[in-house]
RNA sequence: CGGGGAGUAGCGCAGCCUGGUAGCGCAUCUGCUUUGGGAGCAGAGGGUCGCAAGUUCGAAUCUUGUCUCCCCGACCA
């Protein structure tokens, strides 16, 4: 956030003034979604959707390296389907969408309403996740230990009635992909959770510039079904965790609720253990709310859809023509480079309009690097840079830098990744610096929590790990103070103390934070 | 889903109480003048006032219902 009170920010609300406003302006003001009147769901524009694809790619990427191969399943999930695993049901029935009829038929006011002549003899969800249409699937493909592991990834849209949403973070539909792996046991299983896992660590913070926690989740947070639940947790500006990602270990939950069984090397019939693993636009949320400033988005230059614009100011006289060409030319020099093992992305943006007025609209989006060609730099071979992260000058006005042209092709490769890396290190350390370890009793952590710090952090804490009964109890009491557990990090410092819910000795660390 | 707030031009808002043919700023378009850094002046275009019923001679305005959004809570792989 900017000290100094004469600049002239672009977005019209500031982070420390008012968090949650801020952050719809960005979405707005950097046209990555809009509302689309219907409830829950949005409108995701080219700049959010060309983010979208990024991720999309990286990841995809990823997944196939890993040996998952993509498939495709239904939309529509019959009901009886999900009744059969009743933990599974209990966690989502509250928030999902049924079909219940095929047609539609004239109500005689000009309307239209569902024909009652057209019920459906079972309903059909909208699928809030895929764990049993696909478990449906593996237990017809698998039949011998020979076709395990079977590794599935599907890239899908799926629906949860959520009672409050949130752009990106929680809307009624959100885009994922969703991992979905059979394996002959326990040991096999788990290391698969754990891949998935490390891939979505190694992926938000190589790519996303976000750095994580990686680890188990607690029992009372875990996937309805699952043996073990594990995340990455994000921590947003205001200081607010973000489950960025989960992976789950399934056991035969599923397996024996579909029937995937494989007959092993001595001729039994035996269950798969399963795994499920996702990601979602969720994740845009999360750049926003690390990266953004008080002038839009920063977008990290592995997703940003265009690394690099260049805008001719353009005159509407005969020296156009010739600024023009020069612009193309950078551009085709810049595009012929490779950066982070890809092609530059540059535009010239050369619709008509004012080279300034222009300006705002790529720096909100978050541009990595702008650049602005005027006539005179053409003629003597300059450029004049613009980093996104480095917008302003002392002086209050935007932080352009004149360099020779070639110089700037020459380096800007370099410049690419020394933004990636500047937009992680900053969000590592302010993260680093938000995170209290010197707290042992409940005392502590609710004066902490209770200052009147706007943006007040994590707590690491040790505790005992209690289950059931005691650890529904460790739940109310943070609930009081607006706190969760996000999870056990996995390369957390030794334990010590006791823990300060139940005074009996520390097993574990734990994160306690406020969540979106 | 409970409590609160809001929906009027692309965006931000006034008008509503006290019903009488819809306004302001920004943006857009046109013209002129400017312009190496988020231009100035003048003119113009653009709105079934979220939707639907009702009251009324007449509804943005009053009544009821409904949809959507925002904030707080509950809920939330």
């Amino acid at each position: 956030m900017s000290q100094n009170a004469t600049i002239k920010h672009a977005l019209p609300v500031l982070r420390q003034d008012d968090f949650a406003q801020w952050y719809q302006a960005v979405i707005a003001e950097a046209e990555l979604a809009e509302e689309s009147g219907v409830r829950g769901c949005m409108v995701i524009k080219p700049w959010g959707y060309g983010i979208w694809e990024r991720i999309q790619k990286l990841m995809d990427e990823r997944i196939k390296e890993a040996g998952v191969e993509n498939c495709y399943f239904p939309l529509f999930i019959p009901l009886s389907y999900f009744a059969r695993e009743a933990e599974h049901v209990e966690g989502f029935a509250k928030e999902m969408a049924v079909v219940t009829h095929h047609r539609l038929i004239g109500d005689g006011k000009g309307g239209l309403v569902p024909d009652p002549e057209a019920k459906l003899e079972e309903p059909l969800i909208v699928r809030p996740t895929s764990e049993t249409v696909i478990g449906a699937a593996m237990a017809r493909w698998i039949q011998s230990w020979r076709d395990l592991p079977m590794l599935t990834n599907q890239w899908a849209n799926v629906v949860r009635w959520e009672m409050r949403t949130r752009m990106f973070l929680r809307t009624s539909e959100f885009l994922w992909q969703e991992g979905h792996t059979a394996h002959a046991d326990e040991a096999d299983a788990m290391a698969e959770t754990l891949r998935a896992l490390e891939m979505y660590r190694s992926f938000a913070e190589d790519v996303l510039a976000m750095p994580v926690v990686a680890g188990p989740k607690p029992e009372n947070e875990r996937f309805p079904g699952a043996v073990e639940t594990f995340s990455i947790e994000a921590m947003m500006q205001d200081g607010k965790a973000l489950q960025a990602g989960t992976s789950h270990y399934l056991g035969t939950t599923f397996s024996e609720a579909a029937g995937i069984r494989y007959q092993d090397k001595e001729g039994q019939q035996t269950l798969c253990h399963t795994t499920s693993w996702g990601v979602s636009t969720r994740m845009i949320g999360g750049v926003i709310m690390t990266h953004g400033d008080d002038d839009g988005l920063r977008t990290p230059p592995r997703i940003a859809p265009q690394q690099i614009v260049i805008l001719p100011m353009l005159r509407d006289n005969d020296g156009d023509a010739a600024l023009l060409e020069y612009c193309a030319g950078l551009r085709a020099k810049l595009a012929a480079l490779t950066a982070f093992d890809e092609k530059v992305r540059v535009l010239l943006d050369k619709r008509p309009g004012k080279a300034t007025a222009k300006r705002w609209g790529w720096v909100k989006k978050g541009v990595p690097l702008i650049l602005e060609i005027g006539g005179r730099d053409a003629e003597g071979g300059q450029v004049s840079v613009l980093r996104r992260d480095r917008l302003w000058r002392e002086d209050g006005k935007a932080n352009f830098v004149g360099m020779a042209q070639d110089d700037f092709v020459s380096s800007a490769v370099e410049e690419l990744e020394a933004i990636q890396s500047a937009l992680f290190l900053e969000a590592r350390d302010r993260r680093d610096a938000q995170i209290e370890r010197g707290i042992s009793d409940l005392a502590g952590l609710e004066a902490y929590f209770s200052e009147d710090k706007a943006f007040p952090g994590w707590v690491e804490l040790c505790w005992s790990r209690p289950t059931g009964a005691a650890l529904d109890k460790v739940v109310e009491q943070l609930k009081s103070l607006k706190l969760t557990i996000r999870n056990t990090p996995m390369d957390a410092a030794p334990v010590e103390g006791l823990c300060p819910f139940t005074g009996e000795p520390a097993v574990e660390r734990i994160l306690v934070a406020r969540a979106y």
